[in-house]
DNA sequence: CTGGATCCTTTAAGATACTG
DNA sequence: CAGTATCTTAAAGGATCCAG
């Protein structure tokens, strides 16, 4: 029955990939990409270590984010976007594109009400 | 710079149209053409009253849900997706598609790695 | 540098009883 | 019927300090 217009787990699963606070900032970031624990954390501006490698965990068992330690010293840790994590891309755009067009709809509308 | 990829605020919002445990069972079910507040409770299985209300409301003041309110004895209320609110499904079965397609690949990948 | 561990605050959500 | 109110629990997130 549900999944004559969509099916929820898969919903779900993509809501977990995106959601939280810090998902997005690291993709878009990554989206630029490889980079360093320490290079994210200074590009995202506000994010604690304990966030960040809480998120980049989830992303990197949800197959998103790949990481690769090279034995320097100190250690390095790169982490980048995987192959499947870049055909996120054209479904963030689309997301984007809707909520760009909604919000702007949805402001004039209110600009429209208030001129009544 | 953030917006060279994807608009953060923008993704910020949909993720809350969309977030949280019940929107999107809610959404789907009002896919399916208007209903009254009893019979979302009714169809929407374990959710509760104040959940639903709750995401009711969200989804009004985002302007994807209409309410009407008809004065009947007792009170009649009937839910549905605004115009604007009907957009979001291409978006949804974008979503959707990729989810189901990621995860079976996946899923493809730990059955090939314990094969090994 | 790359995290782990701990404690604390805030938010999301569930259960249940109640009102116009 | 369509919600409200209250209480409690679970989960998310933040702050800080510490270790290999």
């Amino acid at each position: 029955m549900e999944n004559c217009v969509i099916d929820i787990d898969d919903m779900q699963f993509i809501l977990q990939v995106l959601g939280g606070k810090w998902k997005l900032h690291i993709l878009t970031t990554l989206y630029f990409g490889k980079k360093r624990f320490k290079e994210l954390e200074r590009e995202i501006t506000g994010i604690s270590p304990k966030m960040l490698i809480k998120e980049l965990k989830e992303l990197e068992a949800a197959g998103i984010v790949d990481r690769q330690t090279f034995n320097t010293v100190p250690i390095t840790v790169e982490y980048s976007l995987t192959e499947d994590g870049l055909t996120l891309k054209p479904v963030l755009e689309h997301m984007k594109t809707w909520a760009t067009t909604f919000r702007e709809t949805q402001q004039v509308k209110t600009m429209t009400a208030s001129a009544l």
